[in-house]
DNA sequence: TGGCAAAAGTAAGTCAGGCAACTATATAGC
DNA sequence: GCTATATAGTTGCCTGACTTACTTTTGCCA
């Protein structure tokens, strides 16, 4: 059989560094008693208030049953709003509470810092070329779905 | 607020990326009822036939409750073994067994496959510098640890 | 206008990951 | 030799992710 470099496998490689960022994000964000997915949805949701979960769950590239799932979550903790839509009753339209906003600010810090403490002292012109992969491999695979 | 570019921040990115290479192989390796999580562990295991639970988690960087369960189903297709230690009873060690060879040697096809269909055209000297940045990541979280 | 397809959400099941707490065994120290 | 501590692995519980299947509602169109 053939002989791969396992360390140098990037498939095991970026699931690995995606895991231990998601852990490391996790433990900082759990005194504020929240996850890294559900920041992530404050973060779209700040972004584009008044939307629906389908258009929400579009643009973040999810499942509609895994978004609900979040936002019954991030509901119970009182952080989000579903209010139904006057037009169409099949229809949540997605706002933040006031609650969540001073909570929003604590953790753009922690963010911030996972970032920082992630990269280290790489060079910027690595970041931008990494970031610039990043997002060409993200195309590639969004354009498989075959 | 400052206006982060939400497209350009490699943490969404990152999680991104890493679920859609998830989600595509296990598409793909689903005929043959595995998960890419399940064959980094055999991809492992055949190069440390004989290894302990707890140095497997430890050198996958996987917590030992999460490793034990991936083992579990495993186990009950039939495609490791855990053999008890003779010296100590606490221990189990790990084998492959004939049966899934052949499994590995599909699969590893599928794996190969996956990458190539997510790094696209993507020129030789630009990966070797995205899995070096990915290495010099995954060390940077690895030490913090705190 | 009446029926049917499509859309918005929800429900239930499975897998993967983490943490905490537990059991059983081994080793170290006295 | 006995007790205290450390280690191997399992079990319980939570989050997040995907699927598949379902309910309700809408809206089209024949």
């Amino acid at each position: 059989m053939k002989r791969e470099n396992l360390e140098r496998n990037f498939g095991f490689l970026l699931h690995d560094v995606s895991r231990l960022m998601k852990t490391v994000f996790d433990r900082r964000g759990r005194d504020l008693g929240l996850t890294r997915s559900q920041w992530w949805v404050l973060t779209m949701l700040y972004a584009k208030e008044g939307v629906t979960q389908s258009e929400l769950a579009d643009f973040m590239d999810l499942e509609k049953p895994t978004l609900g799932r979040l936002l019954d979550r991030m509901q119970e903790k009182h952080w989000i709003e579903r209010r139904p839509d006057s037009l169409d009753r099949r229809v949540n339209r997605l706002y933040l509470t006031e609650k969540v906003q001073e909570i929003m600010r604590a953790l753009r810090k922690t963010a911030a810092d996972v970032r920082k403490d992630a990269l280290g002292d790489l060079p910027q012109v690595d970041r931008e070329n990494f970031i610039d992969t990043l997002i060409k491999i993200k195309n590639n695979l969004s354009n498989l779905e075959s």
